[in-house]
Parts: structure tokens; C-alpha cells; sequence
DNA sequence: CGTCTATTTGAGCCCCGTCAAAGGCGGTGG
DNA sequence: CCACCGCCTTTGACGGGGCTCAAATAGACG
């Protein structure tokens, strides 16, 4: 259940049988999010963290008129708010795309478990880390990429992670974005968004469908995205752990 | 001339003459960057904490193509890669606006201060949770608001920012970005941000000039910018430290 | 007072947004 | 098993916000 979050602190550094215990003592306590139900909502205080499981989820942030953005996905092996805890509110959003299981960790239990055991310690370093660096490449993303680069960049980017915790096949894996999700994502509207994946699908860079993102050729569609995949910082100790999964 | 820096941190809570103390030994090997130079550049490993003490600085992200995001802003006290040692290497660059003086520490250094001194380390754990949510409001601004309220959400943004570490006027403060670097913040181009402050100058709304950002009525200027500052998080213990400064 | 950078202006057009409606598709109940 | 319903996708026509290219003007600095 929780092999996601392993292959997700592993990819920067390989974890003893103890911190994997230490681990799996945390994830005890789940809970159960419907698809477009809220995890958490801005105003509230946050004061538990949050470990995605399974399936997928989003952050989100509302302006007064109304118009919505999703700024960041989740998928299994997240943590939504490592340490938000410390802070009196929530300035966003988290809701669930999918069924959304997440494990429910006390403050203190996770403080705890950093004391215990070092090594997790720099991998939740880490994890944060590659958390703000992937937040910098969206505000880049939506800043400087056309429509039809974006929107390739954003289907690389949810491939290579979903892969990297192991819940990709060769070239497809789970993908339960709507075009309007896409849409809120990108700062697009779902019209354009429509029409920018006719083109994306005929020139053989993406095929959606059926919840699945299937990418032909992973390199091509990395070329017309500009795609460099550096931020995610994927190029650690961990690397080869779990080369042949 | 480190008193930004605590301003900052006592944003948060406030912290003893010990910690200022041990705060201060941190930041005595100073280095200046020209502006427009690069204080680290993409690629490189992060190997010592940056910590800006005076001027400003941008983060920024290129293209394959050359085109270029700024994805956000250095002023004084604020860390420009508080954790970024454990990285390999940069995934962006970082250059100076003005001469930027910044004091270079050393990560075991910043690590002895912070298992010396718990109010230091919640502090430094705040400033990050706080440049995370500034960065999430960004991806936000660029993918939702229109021209002209994304540069009012700026200008307020970057106010508030310097007068939370007591760096402005009643109603301004310094404001050495040129058009073109508002263009690159935003997602704009330079052509379309003149109109745009045109626009704002014409309402009123800011006046800018000679490197200063006038805020004639900040609460309508935050009302057109659809403005909530909850992500800034100075809703902490030490609001009201300066409150009079 | 010349040079360099930054700001401003004009004309034209294109990418993407808006509004509106039709078509597909999976789920549910009769 | 079919009919219905709600959500998602797709299409069309049109409009506008912002981009491009180009050049002129204004400031800053020596």
C-alpha cells in the first residue's frame, strides 16, 4: 500500500528496513476523499499531514471572481503539507480528482520519526525541495510556454513521476484529468485546450483516453515541450534502486 | 545591516539576543554582485546558503529558445536557497537587479545555528513554507489574472514584502525592476506592460518612476488586483513586533 | 553632448477567449 | 436491455487581449 512513498524517498536515497518500519507506522490512520471533494480548504487551520496513497489530487486557488487555478497535482507517494502545520492557515486548497486515500500523520509523530531516523529525514529535505523546484517550473510553464508546449510539458512531467514511483508502464499510465482539470492547470480555457490536443494527438506526440496518457515517443514530445527534466532532481543516490521495475 | 534579515525572521516570533547573536556570526563572509550578473547559474551544485542583505535579485528559468521567466524576487532578508545544498545541482539561476550584497554561508554552519538556537530553525522552517506559498501565488497570478491585474498583484505583493522588513515609505518604496523585467515576472511583454501601467497610472492606481513604486491608496489598488495577502503568512506571533517602526 | 538603456507609440494581426450548441459516453434505473 | 441523464468532449462563429515588428522619444551617465 504504501510501496509508492518508498519508491518516492528512495529515489533519493536508499532507506534501511527500520526507516521503512518507522514509516509504515505513520500511515495508519487513512482517510478517504470522493473525487471533487476537498482534502482541506484555504482558511482552515492545518493541523495534521497529509500522504497520498492512492490516487490523484490537486491544490488549488480561487480568485474572488471566481475563476479557479489548479497549481500543483498529486499523485501516490505525495505529501500534501509536510510542514504546514506551522502555519495559522491554508492559503490554497486540496481536492481530491480520483478516490483519494491519504494517510492522517500527527505533527509530533512525524518530528518524532526525523529524530529517529536521519536518512528519511533528508529524503522529506528532499521531497520539499523538489516540491517548490516543480511549483517554479509551472509558474514558468504558464508564464513562457505557448498553449501547445505547455500542455506537453505538463503530460511529460505527470509521465516521468508516475513512473518514477512505479505506477507507469512502458509508455501509458493512469491519467483522470478532464479537459476543463487541463484547462484550470494551464491557464487555458477548455475550449483551447480541446483544440490544442486535436493537434497534440495528430502529429502522434499523445493519445488520451479511456483515464490513460499513452506517449508513443516519451523523447519527441519531450523535444516539443522544451521538457528538461532537471527540476524534478531525479538524478540522485537513489537513482538505480528500482531501475528495472 | 542584518537588521532586514531579523525583521524578516521576527515576522514569525521573536527571537532572543542569543539568537540574534548567533544569526549575526552567520553572515560575516560578504560577497557583491553586479547587476545583472548571475549570483549561481542553472547546473551549477549549490554548495553554501545565500542570504541577500541589501539590493535585489531575481530567480529565472530559460528556454531551449531563449525566452526567459523571472519566477521571483530576492529583497533584503530574504534566503535564496535555504536547503538547496542537498541538490546536485541549481535547476535555475539567480542574478542580481541592483549590486546585490549578499552574505555566502556555510551549510554546516547554518545547521549548528539551527540545532543551537529552535526559535532560529521554526523561523527558517516559516521562511520557507512562506517562499513556497509566494510561489504557488505566482503560478496562480500568471495563470488567472489578466494583464493589468497581475501587475497590480506585483506592485502589492512587492510592497507589502518591503515593508514587512521595514523598507518603505508610508506609501512607497524602492522599485529598481524596469518594464522588462516586469514583462518577464509576469508572462507579458514589454510592449504590453507600458500600456498596462499606462492604464494603472492613469486610475490612479500606482505611480512609478525614477526606481520608486508610489501606492497612493494601497486598499484599492488591492481591490483591483483581487489581492489577499494570506499566502504572505504575517499573521504570526511576531506581527506586531514593529508594528511602529 | 553623445551614447546607451529604458520607455513610449503606432499599425496590424494572431492566438486564444467567449458564447452557444451539439454530440459522445458511461452510469443508472426501469 | 433500453432509455434516460449527467458529465465530458467536440465544433462553429466571432471577438478581443495581448503579441510582433518597427521606430521614435526620453532619461541616465560619463
Amino acid at each position: 500500500m504504501e510501496s509508492a512513498l518508498f519508491r518516492r524517498l528512495e529515489l533519493f536515497t536508499q532507506l534501511s528496513s527500520e526507516d521503512h518500519a518507522a514509516l509504515s507506522r505513520l500511515t495508519t490512520k487513512i482517510r478517504v476523499i470522493e473525487p471533487r471533494h476537498d482534502l482541506i480548504r484555504e482558511g482552515e487551520p492545518p493541523t495534521h499531514v497529509n500522504l497520498v496513497l492512492r490516487g490523484w489530487g490537486a491544490r488549488y486557488k480561487m480568485l474572488p471572481d471566481g475563476k479557479r487555478s489548479l497549481v500543483g497535482f498529486f499523485i501516490p507517494g505525495d505529501f500534501c503539507d509536510l510542514n504546514a502545520y506551522v502555519l495559522k492557515q491554508m492559503d490554497h486548497s486540496i481536492s481530491a480528482i480520483t478516490p483519494l486515500r491519504v494517510a492522517t500523520i500527527e505533527p509530533t509523530d512525524l518530528l518524532q520519526l526525523m529524530v529517529d531516523n536521519p536518512r528519511v529525514t533528508q529524503a522529506l529535505l528532499w521531497h520539499e525541495l523538489v516540491s517548490a523546484a516543480v511549483q517554479r517550473e509551472w509558474t514558468h510553464n504558464v508564464g513562457a510556454r505557448p498553449a501547445f508546449q505547455r500542455l506537453a510539458h505538463l503530460f511529460v512531467e505527470v509521465f516521468i513521476r508516475m513512473r518514477s514511483v512505479g505506477l507507469a508502464e512502458a509508455d501509458s499510465c493512469d491519467f483522470p484529468l478532464t479537459q476543463y482539470d487541463l484547462a484550470e492547470a494551464t491557464g487555458l480555457t477548455p475550449v483551447h485546450v480541446n483544440r490544442t490536443l486535436q493537434v497534440l494527438r495528430a502529429e502522434g506526440l499523445v493519445e488520451i483516453g479511456q483515464r490513460r496518457l499513452r506517449i508513443p515517443d516519451l523523447a519527441r514530445l519531450e523535444e516539443a515541450a522544451m521538457f528538461n527534466s532537471n527540476y524534478l532532481h531525479l538524478d540522485c543516490e537513489g537513482a538505480n534502486f528500482h531501475a528495472n521495475a
